[in-house]
DNA sequence: TCGTCACTTATTGTTCAACAATACAAGCGC
DNA sequence: GCGCTTGTATTGTTGAACAATAAGTGACGA
């Protein structure tokens, strides 16, 4: 839907709000399994009890926070299904995506530029922002198949998934490894070798799947 | 995530809303376009303001309605470019789960299931209830992937898509032809020709989605 | 006659305060 | 130690209030 009925650009506090929550969240200030106490939260940020119940409607939606009745709502907290269901979905969407794609697609542009950020990011020893730039590359993967629908779903994914990535302390060993590959994805890509490129890029997500659930075990074991 | 930190099954009158009005758009009490005044409706189903708006949250960010900052929210009104990515999101994901099926998947039962409903409905001509049983039989589909993220993630499209549906009036050609073609998939699938069934599932995809657009453009040309 | 401007009005955005309903914790009897 | 009752804090839901915005109205001037 493009300009449905309007949808006219008012920064309405919820949006903001919503933003905010979502940073505080990925940015590891509100750790996973903790509960969000909506007096203290509402105090906290500075809205009414009211404005942040309808944010957190929409964070609930997103998969970010968890809403149990009566009880409250907390940081959602990634089992081990939610992350292997996770990785079957990007496995199954961005390898799809990217065998169907276009050579000349738009989104290939935005590939590109993500890797360039993460390269100079990583220069600077920067991993979290490394990971938002390799995020960034997968999300332009995904927009190789030209649905917005998918796209906004692929980034909801991504949010949860950076929840997980949260649980882990050692940042580059997360990030690091991947700005090399996603680099040779690209490059196998535009050479013209699709078929080698998605083996390259399933590759790299049995990969990332294998890290990230082994230092979720090793933390979650104590 | 299975049980997050407790997610008691309290009813919470919200979900009883959300369920309500999800339940007067699909039914087309409520015609796309149309303005939902706050204090109207929140009269109208007894439920106050704040409740009511928590609800839209909901069903903002299913894409049931659409908010617009300062002005309202409508009935989501589905638009072309919104039929053609739906469609193409089915195509992409059923076709490919249907491909990649374990043949004595559970879900092969709720498909099964879903033809038998779709034949009785149809003798008893409620077109209406024809056109639940196939999409049940496509979330059937869906589920042979096993991801609970992507099953959650039809029903939202899949309800979207009944809005467009609803644009229509004659529900017995929009819903009638399919439940034999449904079969046919079933058949095709269960006898092991998988390739078959998929072939036979693009078609049908891709012949639902003339018919709808072709319905679209004759609703919309006034 | 037409367009522009200020003004009016209705609706949404947001807050506040209150009460009911529920879940958790503590204390009690056994 | 175990089940039960009681208390208390938190969420669920409501109603009213006010600020902010958008649409409609009508006067005014070219």
């Amino acid at each position: 839907m493009k300009r449905q009925a309007g949808e006219g650009r008012g920064s309405t506090l919820n949006e903001t709000l919503c933003d905010e929550i979502r940073r505080l969240l990925v940015d590891g200030a509100l750790t996973p399994g903790q509960r969000l106490s909506e007096s203290a939260l509402s105090e906290q940020l500075g809205v009414s009890r009211n404005t942040l119940r309808e944010a957190f409607r929409t964070l609930a939606h997103e998969g970010l926070v968890t809403h149990a009745p009566n009880r409250g709502v907390f940081v959602t907290t990634p089992d081990m299904a939610s992350i292997v269901d996770i990785y079957r979905l990007r496995r199954f969407i961005e390898c799809r995506a990217l065998s169907a794609a276009w050579p000349s697609h738009p989104a290939v542009r935005e590939m590109r530029a993500a890797v360039e950020e993460a390269r100079t990011c990583r220069e600077q020893r920067n991993w979290q922002a490394v990971g938002s730039a390799n995020m960034a590359f997968h999300g332009a993967i995904v927009a190789l198949a030209d649905s917005a629908r998918l796209d906004v779903f692929f980034r909801q994914i991504s949010a949860e998934l950076r929840l997980a990535f949260g649980l882990m302390s050692d940042k580059e060993w997360l990030h690091g490894p991947y700005v090399e590959m996603n680099q040779q994805v690209l490059e196998t890509f535009e050479a013209g070798d699709t078929t080698a490129a998605v083996a390259l890029l399933e590759q790299y997500l049995a990969q990332s799947e294998r890290t990230v659930l082994a230092a979720w075990a090793r933390q979650a074991a104590p």
